[in-house]
DNA sequence: ACCTAACGAACGATCGTTCGTTAGGTGGTT
DNA sequence: AACCACCTAACGAACGATCGTTCGTTAGGT
């Protein structure tokens, strides 16, 4: 049944995320994805139209999930900075829960041609701007100060979600839930000034 | 004379971390390198011994800036709050005034063999323990909050400045200078309660 | 009997690298 | 000044390996 090939082809699709998220787009083979899907290259072409058509569906996921988890934080509600804790528990459960597909659409978009690269440039400002949103919406509801730029604020705390898959390990010390409260903890009071 | 015109090494060095940086090692051919510099491909072989080495030698060159620049701002001194302002100036401008050493240095260090690896993230590691340092200093010299965790706090402010190269472009409204104080004051501050 | 995933050989292109050769410049000796 | 020995950077062909991909065939399930 078709309900079969599909699901041999998200096994294609889910093996490839798994590399280009290890080794990156370039530096994984045709027959390094098929052997990690447990088959011969020439195989993959049944599944697959080529390499590069592989990279714009997992970044396609990828960017789905992202936009998936900022629609469902807007849908919940709430002032500045419910939606912000929101937007960085979701954007951390993209990360952790999808981490290839993730890491793959926020750092393997470069080996896109132009194109599919310029449609992965536009969902993250789309999605960055969910973020300024949250931020502006903050700075007029009380939530976050009268003299912050929302757009630098926004880059800011990406940057430092962006950054989780590089160190974060589950199972340490740090709960998913702590990792976020604290990430929300820190762009909210930042390390400085007792008062 | 000989000395001006004639390719040297550096040369290769430079392009190749040109090239790295915005290809990738894996994007980036022999050949294509050869282009950068002006020569055929095997003309490269007159000044380097391989390509992985090239890596090592840019990637060493990154690591080198960070070393030193961690180095500069612990002799100038000052408390916590100084301290962290003299790293983050020091980061943002060896990111700014070498982008392609930096970029290698920091995202492609995953190509090069088990042993090299390593020596990359021990010198990340060392790197890091400066700036948890500094807010140790800062925590206890009342800079700093008491309730801060100089470890995360250090790994969230170095996810901030390693993303700075994705998305600060020099000439525009914001200066290299604002651009450090932009990223002190967040971490130091935050966005949020206006107090 | 049909469908299809997988095989395995093979394609041309490109990969990193080697090697014998060449051109051009330098320094030393006459 | 003229010679020669020497050095080095670059060339260009070629190596074996691997790249992404094609295709005719085969095996197994429906």
């Amino acid at each position: 049944m078709t309900a079969s090939r599909s699901r041999t082809r998200e096994d294609v699709v889910k093996a490839a995320s798994r590399l280009f998220a290890a080794q990156g787009y370039h530096g994984t083979s045709m027959r390094d994805l098929a052997r990690e899907v447990g088959v011969l290259g020439s195989s993959l072409y049944s599944h697959i139209e080529s390499k590069e058509d592989l990279l714009v569906e997992v970044v396609e996921i990828g960017a789905a999930l992202f936009q998936a988890s900022a629609a469902k934080a807007v849908a919940r509600g709430g002032d500045g900075a419910e939606l912000l804790r929101s937007l960085v528990r979701g954007h951390n459960d993209v990360v952790l829960d999808h981490l290839d597909e993730a890491r793959t659409f926020l750092f393997e978009a470069d080996a896109l041609d132009e194109p599919h690269r310029q449609r992965v440039v536009a969902a993250r400002n789309d999605y960055e701007t969910v973020f300024r949103a949250a931020l502006e919406t903050g700075r007029k509801d009380g939530s976050f100060r009268a003299g912050i730029d929302p757009k630098l604020a926004a880059i800011l705390i990406l940057s430092m979600l962006n950054a989780v898959e590089r160190w974060y390990r589950p199972g340490g010390s740090l709960s998913r839930s702590a990792l976020a409260d604290a990430v929300v903890e820190f762009a909210t009071r930042g390390i400085g000034s007792r008062i």
